[in-house]
DNA sequence: ATAAAACCTAAAGCCGCTATAGCTTCAAGA
DNA sequence: TCTTGAAGCTATAGCGGCTTTAGGTTTTAT
């Protein structure tokens, strides 16, 4: 099959293929006498992991590996494992960081009463730390993913 | 007081504060003798804004038109409430999202018995979305944060 | 034969900074 | 006053994970 059909089965675009092959997640295509990538139903099983793994948010090089420990079958999974529960920990890390910020734009957004900027409670709380009940959970220079 | 005073005060890196003002975000600075940057305390007010709403995760735009708003107080705050209204309700999406995401991740973890890659329960899962219990929670191509 | 759709490469753009390189200026101690 | 080291300057590149653009070639359908 041709790379848009192999994107489509796989629920990806077609330049994110390429840019796969670019960084090695997948191997270089064989081409037809045209030049033009023609793929076979082993890469679209490939792609489809890495999209799978990619939607359940592992970073391309958590991909990288979990992909070389699927081809190879008889090797213990140790690894994989350590991996999915490192990112497991990672997703609940920003999880409730999330609810943090949740609960303080809840409180603000409830306490503005639709005035004059002046007296708008998103502004204030926004110009004074000190407003904020749960203060330790944002400010840092963290990111908030 | 100069560049890295105010960057300690704000609580960001030097190199931020030349962004937000590359950017627009900060007016340019006025300068002493020797071509370096002096600030005054309306700029750390300014730039404690900036970060603190930076820290909530409102987008550089979002801030952008905050402070735009900050600068008005005597006009009606409806746009301030309606930007942070959305930008809680886009939190809490995230958090919905990850949380399906956290579920499932604990499942895949959860059956782990240790074993061989081929009898792992993680490649497993990752090779094939049917095995997915909440399937629609992922396997868009929207992003996972 | 022609036109539209799909494909190709290479390079730039996105966000919000962060880091590097190679310079100049400032502040404090001897 | 001289010297050193910290702090500042500009310009540019890099991060992740793609997406977009530009300018071409190949395939496919009529
Ligand atoms: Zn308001
Ligand atoms: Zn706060
Ligand atoms: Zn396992
Ligand atoms: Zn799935």
């Amino acid at each position: 099959m041709g790379i848009g059909t192999l994107a489509s089965r796989a629920g990806c675009q077609v330049q994110t293929v390429r840019y796969y092959e670019q960084i090695g997640l997948l191997p270089p295509a064989m081409r037809n006498a045209g030049n033009q990538r023609r793929y076979d139903n082993a890469t679209l099983r490939r792609l489809t992991f890495i999209r799978h793994a990619r939607d359940f948010g592992f970073s391309v090089e958590a991909v990288r590996e979990l992909l070389g420990m699927a081809d190879h079958p008889d090797m213990p999974c140790d690894h994989a494992d350590a991996i999915a529960k490192r990112h497991l920990e990672e997703v609940e890390a920003r999880i409730e960081r999330l609810s943090a910020l949740r609960d303080e734009l809840k409180r603000m957004v409830a306490q503005c009463a639709g005035g004059r900027v002046d007296e708008c409670r998103i502004v204030e709380v926004l110009s004074d730390h000190q407003q904020c009940l749960h203060a330790a959970d944002h400010g840092g220079q963290q990111t908030i993913r």
